[in-house]
DNA sequence: AGCTCTTATGAATCATTGA
DNA sequence: GTCAATGATTCATAAGAGC
């Protein structure tokens, strides 16, 4: 058993990952704080800064990232006077250069986007999804996350809600297992790189939860049971609580009390 | 008139862009070949050397347009070695270098993929379609590419909920605002920066012709009728036949004098 | 079951103003 | 100039309740 695990570590992720094992995690999903966006939560990082910021970091997720393992990173530049901003594609060329094998980039298109309407562009509905790893070949179980074809299944699926996750674990007490067992001898087919989800409602107590949908999919794409899923940048405990519903084990850290209060509370009441 | 309007041009854009007149171009439409596809077609441009081979011929696209035109870049990065290319990444980093302000990425959301399995990745679904332009303001027509909306707002508008009211009377103050009064009679809805349309179907006797509606939807959302539409990499023809059929002038180049045919056979078709 | 209606809500962006 | 803060403006959808 790893010396952290199955619990919430407050403090800077840069610190805190020096002392976990060398090679001990078998997935890094996470959504860091963006660059220019949550600045009283976080003090903001400037755009310009927020390579530099980042890549200490990544080089800890290096560190303790098995050799098969993947780190998986949701993150969607702004705009600013108009423009797009570029930090998120030197990251990715950073990142490229620290060691870090770029394999694919999934669209995680959101249903239910923000409103608004402005002279030079349309409303923004889509954040990126980057899939890193350390070698060429990884773990990867496709089969997990293949999805039902056909009208029915379709609209029973595209959002996987909590409460509807809840009702299944309820109900056979492993998670989609029993789901996927409906559908042998269906029509089933692999998902592409475009994932369609919609946005998490219900108050999280945080201002950026990202879906369970989007952990969920790449936990069971990139680990198996008991296997150790770290977020980083946790927030308000996504990821942690899709890691256990799952039957793998957690580490999640973030720098704010207040986030990890939330997180732990989540995850004792399971939603 | 501008002096070349509806024609297709056999040459490299580099030279033929150089004798079109300055500031004349409303709206760039192309889909380049991308590096190391379409080998056979163009002898092949390595990844590493794309974006000097794109640069100098971007330079003349700013040449041409005109200062509240729009450039519109459709591209993907292929992988190799398991990892995907950062050719685009650089090129964009590249345009904006060159003076490109990079207003907006666009995804299009291919519904019908081609099949296949990798062990390390799924089926690649979407292309980026690039936005750049020359200004801050520039001319774009957004009523002309509304959506159908969905039924919700037939209901919703035939009894305004109290919700809605009571909204708009703290946002406004005085009853009634005109926000909800805009709604009364509106079936249509404005696009988000994903675009779902599906691959164009059948043959047009070249590799990588887009569908007809990717050029439709940005000529309409970017020019006015009567406009003049550049696709320096007319390929099949595709952006031409759209422009044609829209009511705007175009011109078209192309290397391949093979590919020049069949645009000029799909013109006088009209299809 | 299916239909109608109600409610909730999401990592937004731009123009303007003032320091 | 440049930068920061503030206000104005703005949709489309899913899910649930009720009939």
């Amino acid at each position: 058993m790893p010396k952290y695990c199955n619990i919430i570590i407050t403090g800077d992720c840069l610190s805190v990952l020096q002392k976990v094992d060398l090679s001990s995690v078998d997935l890094i999903v996470t959504s860091p704080p963006y660059a220019e966006k949550r600045i009283k939560a976080y003090g903001g990082i400037h755009p310009d800064k927020f390579v530099e910021w980042f890549l200490p970091r990544s080089e800890k997720f290096l560190r303790v990232l098995k050799p098969t393992g993947s780190f998986i990173l949701n993150i969607k530049e702004g705009a600013h006077n108009g423009q797009r901003q570029t930090y998120v594609m030197k990251l990715v060329m950073a990142l490229c250069r620290q060691g870090w094998l770029w394999v694919e980039e999934y669209i995680w298109c959101k249903k239910n986007c923000a409103p608004g309407k402005w002279p030079n562009r349309f409303r923004d509905s889509f954040e990126r999804v980057y899939h890193f790893t350390k070698q060429k070949k990884f773990s990867m179980y496709q089969e997990s996350v293949m999805v039902p074809m056909g009208d029915w299944a379709k609209s029973r699926l595209k959002n996987l809600s909590a409460r509807d996750r809840r009702r299944d674990d309820s109900a056979v007490g492993s998670g989609f297992s029993k789901n996927i067992a409906n559908w042998v001898g269906r029509d089933m087919a692999y998902p592409t790189n475009v994932l369609h989800l919609a946005t998490e409602c219900g108050n999280k107590d945080h201002p950026a939860a990202f879906p369970i949908a989007l952990p969920d999919f790449f936990i069971r794409l990139f680990t198996k049971t008991g296997d150790l899923v770290l977020d980083p940048f946790i927030g308000s405990g996504t990821t942690a609580v899709s890691a256990k519903q799952l039957g793998r084990k957690y580490l999640g850290i973030d720098i704010l009390a207040k986030n990890c209060l939330v997180a732990k509370k989540r995850l004792k009441e399971d939603r």
